[in-house]
RNA sequence: GCGGGUGUAGCUCAGUUGGUUAGAGCGUCUGUUUGUGGCACAGAAGGCCGUGGGUUCAAUUCCCAUCACUCGCCCCA
């Protein structure tokens, strides 16, 4: 019986095809947050469990995190997310961080999941929050933030569409309907399968979640009508001239200047994580393959206040890499990813140590280089660099030591051109841009 | 938690209505080609047919169990 070679159930190998995949992915990330002016941090993947039982969440915790006793006693979790985390940052220094302060982190996340399409248990998940700016400019910038990224992606805005809906208008309603608390988590839920649900199933659930007296007074025509709102300004009159209303209209207004023209507001939007107190929003794929919610975020005004000490109003959103890779996979938006190695050296004959001379010559002018030093045929090492797919070849032998000019190859289209180093080397460089 | 599918070569999969030495394509290695890959030709290596049990003269094939993988539903802080 031989050891698998399989990874952990859930986890992920990343070879070096998928790793500049992966990387591509950061990399657009960490550029657009970079130029909208977020600082990158980082937490340990290792929290103390009661970071994530503040809620009386203690069935999550035990069903979909992975938890364990170390050695110390300790009960800790791998995190799931980076929310808590960065909360309990911001709480641990918040006399001495400037406000509004703009963070970000791409962290290693593991939640317990079963299996399957789109969702494995290790993900990675931008963070993006501002903390400390409590002004709808903030929301609008979270909001701006993550279609920039989409639009680094190079999607185009038929491909996806922004949902905004708000929590603090949800539960306006909710007390004007006369809803309690129970009422009104078990309406949340109704809303949230909204769409999978034909007229009959919602009635019946509604009805049977509203007191008698609470439908005789129309509860339930005003949430069909606020439900069936597919733009701001359709609301239900009892809701329509309220702050929060305004502050949406105004929030879609100000996306919609910006050149944000796939925003909308969508009362269906409510968003697992119930931290989240104000505005929400999810960025959903329109592929009809793929239509699906990928990622979104909102304002959580009571996290960083948790750890004691002054309370800090947040916003920001999440996006993970699974579902951004179904999302570049339907779209076909993968944009070719060469290796990092521009140039392999074939070593013909006996003169690996003066090839290592010129592979470090190369280093030195910038260029990537491998060398071939397994003494194999030479057909062998060009095949070798084929697999990697490694560009160029440079061919090295007694003759081409001897009198300084070295043939090199472009696997990519044939071609052949004999120089000397520094003329190859600028070779090298003009392709760099070009395929 | 519920339901479906699949386990045979490194990979993708055929196949055996139960019967001697188990098949293909791709990949790997060797050679044609002792200084040039992709094409072609010739050859080679590589399998407890997932694991355990049952039926049988005989099981990779049929039956049961088990494990693993996978897809969907539920859930998704």
């Amino acid at each position: 019986m031989s050891i698998s070679t399989q990874p952990v159930k859930g986890a992920r190998d990343f070879y070096p095809v998928d790793m500049s995949k992966q990387n591509y992915i950061y990399n657009v990330w960490r550029q657009a947050c970079q130029r909208f002016g977020y600082e990158e941090y980082d937490a340990p993947i290792l929290e103390n469990t009661e970071l994530y039982l503040q809620k009386g969440s203690q069935e999550i915790v035990d069903e979909q995190t992975y938890t364990f006793t170390d050695r110390g006693g300790r009960s800790l979790t791998i995190r799931t997310e980076m929310t808590p985390s960065v909360s309990r940052m911001v709480a641990g220094k918040q006399q001495q961080l400037g406000y509004p302060l703009r963070l970000f982190s791409i962290p290693q996340c593991w939640r317990y999941e079963r299996m399957q399409r789109g969702r494995g248990r290790e993900f990675y998940q931008l963070n993006a929050d501002i903390f400390g700016d409590a002004s709808l400019f903030g929301d609008q910038e979270i909001i701006e933030l993550s279609d920039t990224i989409m639009q680094r992606f190079n999607a185009s805005r038929n491909m996806y569409s922004i949902r905004i809906s708000s929590r603090k208008l949800l539960n306006e309603l909710f007390e004007l309907i006369g809803l309690n608390e129970t009422q009104s988590d078990s309406m949340r839920r109704v809303i949230d399968g909204y769409h999978k649900m034909d007229a009959a199933e919602f009635s019946a659930k509604v009805d049977a979640l509203l007191a008698p007296n609470q439908r005789e007074s129309g509860a339930f025509q005003i949430m069909q009508e606020f439900l069936q709102a597919n733009a701001i300004d359709k609301l239900p009159d009892a809701v329509n001239q309220s702050p929060h209303a305004h502050n949406l209209k105004a929030l879609l207004l100000s996306l919609e200047s910006t050149g944000i023209t796939n925003a909308q507001f969508d009362p269906t939007i409510i968003r697992g994580f119930d931290y989240y107190t104000d505005v929400a929003f999810e960025v959903v794929d329109m592929d009809p393959e793929n239509n699906r919610s990928m990622f979104g975020g909102g304002r959580y005004e009571g996290l960083v206040g948790m750890f004691g000490g002054d309370n800090i109003t947040a916003v920001g959103f999440g996006m993970g890499d699974i579902t951004l890779h179904n999302f570049l996979d339907t779209h076909n938006l993968w944009p070719t990813l060469p290796p990092a190695t521009e140039v392999y050296i074939a070593v013909i004959g006996d003169v690996v140590i003066g090839a290592q001379g010129i592979a470090k010559h190369l280093r030195d002018m910038g260029v990537n280089t491998a060398i071939d030093t397994s003494g194999r045929k030479l057909d062998k090492q060009i095949k070798t660099a084929e697999k990697h797919g490694i560009k160029y070849v440079l061919f090295v032998g007694d003759n081409e030591l001897a009198n300084e000019q070295f043939k090199l190859k472009n696997i990519v289209d044939g071609t052949e051109e004999v120089h000397g180093l520094e003329r190859l080397v600028s070779i090298i460089q003009d392709s760099r841009d070009g395929n």
